[in-house]
Parts: C-alpha cells; sequence; structure tokens
DNA sequence: ACTATTTATCTTGATGTCGAGATATATTAG
DNA sequence: CTAATATATCTCGACATCAAGATAAATAGT
C-alpha cells in the first residue's frame, strides 16, 4: 500500500538518480509520523482545555511525584526549551492557576514550580485521554512489532542522547 | 540499554501505576527522534546557508523536476504550512536569490514560483549533505530492520494520510 | 448574461519560541 | 576575605508560524 513518502521517494528518484535516498524511506515517516502525533495530542489535549505547551510542563512536574516541585532549571532540561520559553510558560501557567511559584529555601536566586491541585487534575486527565488515543493508533501494530520498533528506535535515538553528556 | 524514554516511562509507572503508559515506549520514540532529526537537519543544511523551511520550500520545486515551477497552493500542501506562511517563506527566498515569483499564464490570480539557478544548486548540495548524514545515522540499523521498520510506520501513518480526504 | 460560489493568493494581528543579555546569588581560587 | 567565575532566573527584541479575513479572478447555476 502506497503512501506520501513513497511518492516523495519516486519523485526525488527520477529527478535524482544518482542519489540513495533510502534512509528517508525511515527517516521522513518518522518525521511525519511526528508531526501527526503532534497534532493528535493537541486535539486530545483540547478536551481538557489544555495546550501541548501546557501538559509538557504540567506532565514533567508530575512525574517528579509529591510534592510536584522542580525548579525552572530542571523543568527546561525535562522539556527541552530555553529558559525565555520557560518563564514565559510558568508565568502563564500560573496565571491560569495550574502551578505556584515558591521560592527555594535552600537558594535564594532559585524558585520551585509546584503543582496546584487543579493542575494535577488537568494532567492526569489528559495523561489518560492521551494514552488511550495511543493505544487506539498503536491497535494495528502487533506487540511483537511494538517490542522491534521500540527497539530500532531506542537505538537510533542512542546517539543523540549520548552527545547531551 | 537505558535510555530517556525509559526513565520517562519508569516514572510515570511509579507515579501512575494504574495506568498502562506501553503506548509511549513506541510513540514518545518517535516523537523525540523526530526532534533530534530536526536538529540534525538544521546543522546540515547550515553548511549550505540554508534554513530548515528554506530547503522544504526549495526541495519541494526540487523534486517537482524540471522546470521547477509550483502554484504557492501546490507548495503549502507540499509543505503542511499555511498561505500565510507561505507568502512570507515565497517573500524571503525571493529576497535571497532562490526563487522567483512568476504570473502564471493560466490563471491570472496565480503565481507560480520558480527555482533559479542559484536555488537548485543550493537544494542540490544540501539534499546530497542531508543524505549523507541520514545514511550514517541508519548505520547501525541492519538492511532487515530498516525495511521491517518502515513498513510499520507506513502503517502507522496510513490512518493520517486517510483522514485527509 | 448575471449572480453566487469557489479558488488562489496576500495581509494583518496574535502567539510561542529563541537567543542574547541583565541581574542577583552562590561558589571557587588565591 | 576578596575577586573572579559560575549558576539560576528573568527581560526583551526578533522571528516564523497560524488563523481569520481581504481581494481578485475563475467557475457554476439559473
Amino acid at each position: 500500500m502506497e503512501d506520501e513518502v513513497d511518492r516523495l521517494l519516486e519523485a526525488w528518484r527520477r529527478e535524482r538518480p544518482d542519489l540513495d535516498v533510502s534512509p528517508m524511506e525511515v527517516l521522513s515517516r518518522v518525521s511525519r509520523l511526528a508531526r501527526h502525533l503532534d497534532r493528535a495530542r493537541s486535539q486530545a489535549f483540547e478536551t481538557h482545555g489544555l495546550e501541548s505547551w501546557e501538559f509538557d510542563v504540567l506532565a514533567a512536574l508530575r512525574r517528579a511525584g509529591s510534592p510536584y516541585q522542580l525548579s525552572p532549571g530542571k523543568l527546561l532540561k525535562e522539556t527541552l526549551v530555553t529558559s525565555g520559553t520557560m518563564t514565559n510558560r510558568v508565568d502563564r501557567l500560573t496565571a491560569r492557576g495550574l502551578v505556584e511559584r515558591l521560592p527555594d529555601p535552600a537558594d535564594r536566586r532559585g524558585v520551585l514550580v509546584q503543582l496546584t491541585d487543579a493542575g494535577r487534575d488537568a494532567v492526569d486527565a489528559a495523561m489518560a485521554d492521551l494514552l488511550a488515543h495511543e493505544r487506539a493508533l498503536l491497535g494495528s501494530i502487533s506487540a511483537r512489532d511494538q517490542t522491534r520498533i521500540a527497539q530500532i528506535l531506542r537505538e537510533l535515538v542512542r546517539p543523540f542522547d549520548l552527545e547531551k553528556h
């Protein structure tokens, strides 16, 4: 069964028969699937009145476990955004009452961002919904193939994880 | 071998043992790999003085084949951006001398965006470089596994391609 | 031929992100 | 103890994108 990437590669092979475009069989599909997943995620969160970027921050705090506190610095490492972006995100989440800023008792430069009860409820509901959608999407893939692809993806991501530290 | 997603899922399983987070074994890795690929792409293009968004537009024109013309409408379908974005992109690519706008002889509302020689040279060089990088990244994956993963990704993308038409 | 609808492109205002730099506090070296 | 450096966060301006709406031309219905 043909897909968009097949059409893309067919065009490249016609125009640049000298190039081996086969890497794109895998990597273009990864990029395109990720774009679709982003959109699907946004839709799933819409039901819960959350934007994707809001979920990313709240989820990082939720994962940290009680008392659901992380510094902005930790948060930006978890969510892979810059400090200016995180300041802005925390501002807006604070305005919505989903998190609050507390002074860090151990470092007067520092701040702790803490999930409010409303923030915790919101992220818990959104997470359950997200997983339901993702499970449905993966329904057509056998458990064996899911394990296989997860393993291959892990190998592909490894070089990037390494270069960070 | 552990990766970032393993740590992520471990945290979720600790905090929400009631949830089945296994879909993220696959889908979180897809999203994260895509993010890494984006960054790597940007770096590869930097050598050739191109931004990613510039490459996307030039590559669509290149794939179209001689005389390397597409309407803005076609371009935005190929690159999945909105019309306002495409107007802006074509403006800036025109300013850089990589494309030019021509009136569409068949439709007075229409415009044809055409690759200049400089634009063609730039995209050809960038494409070769991109593929070299991608080939290196896939080096650790056997040809058999590459075929497998491409096939599985094709199935995962299909529902999204379908919903468009 | 005339009107309504559709299509193609561009314009504009709002938004989220980044990058560079500012400020304040903490840590290290001598 | 002081000076230099590092760290944590925030501020600000630039930028790419989107969504909604404007404009103009083509097409369909009567």
